[in-house]
DNA sequence: AAATATGTGGTTAAAAGTGGGAAAAAGTGT
DNA sequence: ACACTTTTTCCCACTTTTAACCACATATTT
């Protein structure tokens, strides 16, 4: 599975295009290739996957059973926006217009490495997460998170 | 599991480039060899991880589920800003433009050993962290720190 | 003092990034 | 159904930036 690592500024052209920026590319093995899927993001940000790291959450989601109306739910909301996407010949993607509102995308945006796949944050948008985060309230999730036994 | 020890300065010209001081570069083994990982230090400044140091890391962090909000949190918080770096063909490393202003760094720069990583910090910030820490405040601290159980 | 290793700076070729035009496709109205 | 308009996609050409390389200066060692 791949794992992305990075931090990297880009812009959105006129057309609603941006440039993945060439550290990530290169971080792509071969057979990654160009196809992608973008979503909705759970925060104000929009996820990009390769076609290989979506497979599997896509699976699991069909594994779901739909006869839960949270499943339903679920699904619609999760996949309602994801869209599947290509390279150009010049390394660049096209942004579908109904995704810009979710993520608050204007011009310039932020790519962020999140393991498997990549978040696209509007650049204020991000600026303002790690604003609203102070070293205490890092302190105590990284506490929780990797810390489990440290709870109960 | 490579640790570090010592305090050197070097120089960022005005590629953004700086030299890894020699001393460093024999400490490392042939397998740390010369991929890097550089992030945003939790103080004002950044942190500079070989290869091998940052991956049992990195692999903690991909075993967390990211459906758990607290997750992506810690995980945005904690990947912020890093990035692969590798030494050139004379032994320096890019310094990537925007952890610039995170450590407040201008041209002189002092790497100092962090255990199995090197801080990267601006030689003034460094040089105001040390005037600020008194000979008592480092005791309390110390004693804190190093005998838990003086605490009661 | 010579030789080796360390540290510094600059040049240049290649890659990354940007913008726009034209063809194709989709949509709209008569 | 056809002509016309608008949108989308594809591709080409240019500009800027980057990183690889080279050459030299300084320090250190034998």
């Amino acid at each position: 599975m791949i794992s992305f690592l990075g931090e990297y500024e880009s812009t959105i052209d006129s057309k609603g295009r941006f440039l993945l920026p060439a550290a990530f590319k290169k971080q792509l093995s071969a057979d990654d290739g160009t196809k992608f899927v973008i979503n909705r993001g759970f925060e104000k940000c929009l996820t990009l996957y390769p076609q290989k790291s979506w497979e599997p959450i896509f699976e699991n989601i069909s594994k779901l059973n739909d006869f839960d109306p949270k499943v339903r739910s679920f699904r619609r909301y999760f996949l309602n926006g994801a869209q599947p996407v290509e390279l150009d010949s010049a390394g660049r993607l096209l942004l579908p217009k109904n995704l810009f509102s979710h993520a608050g995308l204007e011009k310039d945006i932020v790519l962020v490495s999140a393991l498997n796949k990549i978040e696209i944050w509007d650049k204020e948008q991000y600026d303002k997460f790690f604003e609203t985060m102070t070293d205490e309230s890092f302190s105590a999730i990284a506490n929780e998170v990797m810390n489990p036994k440290a709870e109960g």
